[in-house]
RNA sequence: GUCUCCGUAGCUCAAUUGGAUAGAGCAACUGCCUUCUAAGCAGUAGGUUAUGUGUUCAAAUCACAUCGGAGACGCCA
């Protein structure tokens, strides 16, 4: 939380200054983490934009706001330096170092996380895959991006919910009904021929065989139903088993299908809303929703002339229920092939009075599926694809969630099945947990030993791998922060591969059980400090920290 | 045809959202285990950020154009 101290001490710092200098409107400028070279703690760059507006040189501004910081901020700040066009490189104290890592150590897994919850509510919405099938390697992606951020926002203090969207309205479950029935008849021994736009995968002869042992006469079994209700439990054993539950799982029938007393559904309603209120009109016997009001480039309809509704008239009623359970803010995530409904969505929050950033869409790309270098299908209909729990019982659920949140989630990623299998230091989750690994081992060790202070002075850590340790364990909260600001939870992995590289350094440089009792207490510490980070992190990862690991 | 996303080292991807000398992992090469776990460390090599023009103190990042890849554009679900 370093990074919070100097930037809440600095913006009053500076806006007396922009005030002296006469300057009114509000200067964005950002307080960084510099490149590796400049050993720097923070730099700045609001002398160069001030310079701009105030149309004089930059290094000028940099020198006076410089003298200003280390005379007003003296408590935390070492001492400045200008470079480049006009940069303020800040260099904090050692001893606001060491203090935060005391603040590691009281706090644990609270630490630098916002426990009053003045925030606004959340609710993130994702996975919502159609009760059709298994979860495939894709929906993975979308449940690892999804929960990861959920966590990240949970503890920088968002009152945050988990939601998973049902549709279990609709022609496809119909389908699946059929499917199901079909498949049963045929292992009853009738010659039916299965239709190929009905779901050909596996998974549905395997419910239809369940349904044979149970005996029952084929009019008493409501095939729909128990195919639902048994993919159902197949994606949530899945998701369990993968580290992710949901608060709340929404049905679409409580919004399609329920009726108030006026027989009324809540997609009735808001079709019936949208109409009196300009925002939809009957064409063709068709009903509209005026989309193009709202930026999207064509207008989209609600209900068909034979008077059924389309999917968007459910979701417009569906986030309106969001709304009205008190969510400031919407978070859904989407497979980039659904980027087309991101416009007509907004539409729909502005229609609702809300502003259009109310509603936040992460389109994350779709997994490409490789298998020995060839590309592998993965559609649900053909029966041939891989699904998430066949990669995660193989590849392990730690290395799963780590290998999902790699990349940012509008950039495409390739899954080679076959390299995911191979369990070996190819894959970067072991780094980072070897370093849980070795901070265990030596903890073990270190109980064994009777020489070592609980009041270790930190200031004995001087060292260059020292200090870059420390430094990256108080960079946690930066961390987080850009994951708050870029709503995407990968920085956590890049930041955990940047801890472990530091810590692997400190631990080639650096050994903690020696007979400098002092020294050895104080990197004792330290090791105490990463175990908490390590741990932090990995668990926002979805991933565990294992006290041991073997060759 | 219109729209969205992408194009960065041999491969897979980062780059704090406009910042300083563009960084990691894998693959390749050279060293380091009688001391807390070598799933590690140190080092070498690898780049005109697809191409071009512009915007400014500053561009991989923004704008326009071109080339290439993926996807979306139905009274489908």
């Amino acid at each position: 939380m370093i990074k919070k101290l100097v930037s809440d001490k600095l913006q009053t710092v500076i806006l007396d200054y922009f005030k002296s200098k006469g300057l009114d409107e509000e200067i964005k400028y950002s307080l960084e983490i510099p490149p590796k070279n400049i050993d720097a703690d923070f730099a700045l760059n609001a002398a160069m934009l001030a310079a701009k507006i105030l149309k004089t040189n930059p290094k000028i501004i940099a020198q006076e706001m410089s003298d200003i910081i280390v005379k007003e901020m003296s408590d935390i700040v070492e001492k400045t330096a200008i470079a480049g066009a006009g940069f303020i490189n800040i260099y904090v104290k050692n001893s606001v170092l060491f203090k935060e890592i005391q603040e590691i150590l009281a706090q644990k897994d609270k630490y630098a996380s916002i426990s009053k919850n003045n925030k606004e509510k959340i609710l993130i919405e994702f996975v919502s895959a159609n009760p059709t099938g298994p979860l495939h390697i894709g929906h993975g992606r979308g449940a690892a991006i999804g929960d990861s951020l959920a966590r990240v926002l949970k503890h920088l203090g968002y009152a945050v919910s988990k939601e998973y969207y049902l549709n279990d309205c609709g022609n496809q479950m119909l389908v699946l009904g059929k499917s199901t029935k079909i498949r049963y008849q045929q292992l009853k021994g009738e010659k039916i021929d299965f239709p190929s736009d009905h779901y050909q995968g596996d998974y549905i002869t395997d419910i239809a065989k369940n349904l044979v042992v149970q005996n029952k006469n084929i009019d008493e079994i409501n095939f729909k139903e128990e195919a639902v209700k048994d993919i159902l439990n197949g994606i949530k054993d899945d998701l369990n088993n993968f580290g992710v539950d949901f608060d709340i799982w929404f049905s679409e029938s409580d919004i399609a299908v329920k009726k108030d007393g006026a027989g009324k559904t809540e997609v009735d309603k808001i079709c019936c809303d949208f109409e009196n209120k300009g925002f939809a009109y009957v064409q063709d016997g068709a009903l509209w929703l005026k989309s193009t009001q709202f930026g999207d480039d064509k207008d989209r309809v609600l209900k068909r002339s034979d008077g059924r509704y389309t999917y968007l008239a459910s979701d417009a009623a569906y986030h309106k229920n969001k709304f009205e359970r008190g969510f400031a803010k919407l978070i859904n995530l989407l497979g980039a092939d659904h980027h087309g409904y991101v416009a007509r969505l907004k539409s729909c929050a502005q229609m609702l009075g809300h502003s259009k950033d109310a509603l936040e869409v992460i389109l994350y790309q779709l997994v490409s599926l490789v298998r020995g270098g060839k590309p592998a299908a993965m559609s649900t209909r053909t029966g041939e694809f891989i699904t998430l729990k066949e990669v995660v019982d193989e590849v392990g659920k730690d290395a799963c969630r780590f290998f999902f949140l790699l990349r940012a989630p509008d950039s495409q990623l390739e899954f080679d099945i076959e390299l995911a299998k191979k369990q070996s230091n190819e894959n970067p989750v072991f780094y980072v947990q070897y370093v849980s690994a070795r901070c265990n081992s030596i903890l073990r060790e270190s109980r064994k030993r009777k020489n070592l202070k609980n009041d270790a002075d930190l200031s004995l850590l001087n060292t260059k791998e020292e200090r870059d340790l420390i430094k990256k364990l108080c960079s946690f909260y930066s961390m987080l922060s850009l994951c708050e600001k870029s709503l995407s939870p990968h920085h956590i992995t890049a930041y955990l591969m940047e801890l472990a590289d530091a810590y692997h350094r400190f631990y080639e440089a650096c050994r903690v059980l020696i007979d400098d009792a002092a020294l050895s207490s104080a990197r004792l510490k330290l090791i105490s400090a990463v175990m908490i980070i390590i741990k932090n992190g990995l668990s926002l990862a979805g991933a565990s920290a294992p006290e041991q690991m073997y060759k």
